[in-house]
DNA sequence: TATGCGATATTCT
DNA sequence: GAATATCGCATAG
């Protein structure tokens, strides 16, 4: 199976990571796995800026976080919580430790291959939640360091259709730098992971459109 | 509907 | 040895 989605280019790509994680709200993310092809539509994601207690690359680069200091644009792709992987793209110049973490996506291809890895036949908790996401596409640690603006297997799609008005909130699931409000998702998506909470902010009415 | 908690293994201290 | 960018199930309201 082949996308129809067009592959995005690097220098389309916001160069600060907080930019990046607005942006990538609306795009696609698309993965051509040896069993079959998936894609789906990102509905949210978070920020792990420059200096940020939070983020894994804090600390300067190890073996496990090195991904997050290449070149924007490059898959780093962790193991957590015993169970689980995730995805994030590095998000700023080569040596800069960022990234965008992907935490939700709105199934478009791939469907029954991705509900068939979940193990569930619902649509709207297929690709919510960082975990959920990586299985459901098949990410794992193969993937970490791979450029996902390359012609490799794991890309960034163009828009699929309007994006709606972009909502803000704290992350998710962290203790450290708490209060930040770096996480992006598209309000009144059903695909959005989280507390509902969380989802009474807007920040950017962005290319509101009549459904 | 909302909150709580155990499972699980890798990473870093 | 502690902590964890989560999930799914259990229980209470």
């Amino acid at each position: 199976m082949i996308s129809s989605i067009p592959r995005l280019s690097r220098a389309e790509l916001p160069v600060t990571t907080v930019e990046l994680a607005r942006w990538l709200i609306g795009k696609t993310l698309v993965h051509g796995s040896a069993d079959g092809l998936t894609s789906g539509r990102i509905v949210e994601t978070e920020a792990y800026v420059e200096g940020d207690a939070s983020s894994h690359a804090f600390r300067g680069p190890t073996q496990r976080n090195r991904s997050m200091f290449l070149r924007h644009g490059h898959a780093y792709v962790y193991f957590i919580y015993g169970s689980w992987y995730a995805l994030n793209i590095s998000a700023e110049a080569v040596g800069v430790g960022a990234g965008v973490l992907f935490r939700a996506l709105e199934p478009l291809e791939g469907v029954a291959l991705m509900q068939e890895r979940r193990r569930t036949s619902s649509l709207v908790d297929l690709c919510r939640g960082p975990g959920r996401l990586a299985t459901a596409m098949a990410i794992d640690r193969q993937l970490d360091g791979l450029d996902m603006c390359g012609d490799g297997p794991l890309w960034l799609g163009g828009p699929v259709s309007v994006v709606g008005p972009i909502g803000e909130s704290v992350r998710i699931g962290i203790s450290k730098e708490a209060h930040r409000v770096l996480r992006f998702f598209e309000r009144g998506s059903p695909f959005v992971s989280g507390p509902k909470r969380l989802l009474s902010q807007v920040t950017d009415e962005g290319n509101k459109q009549p459904v």
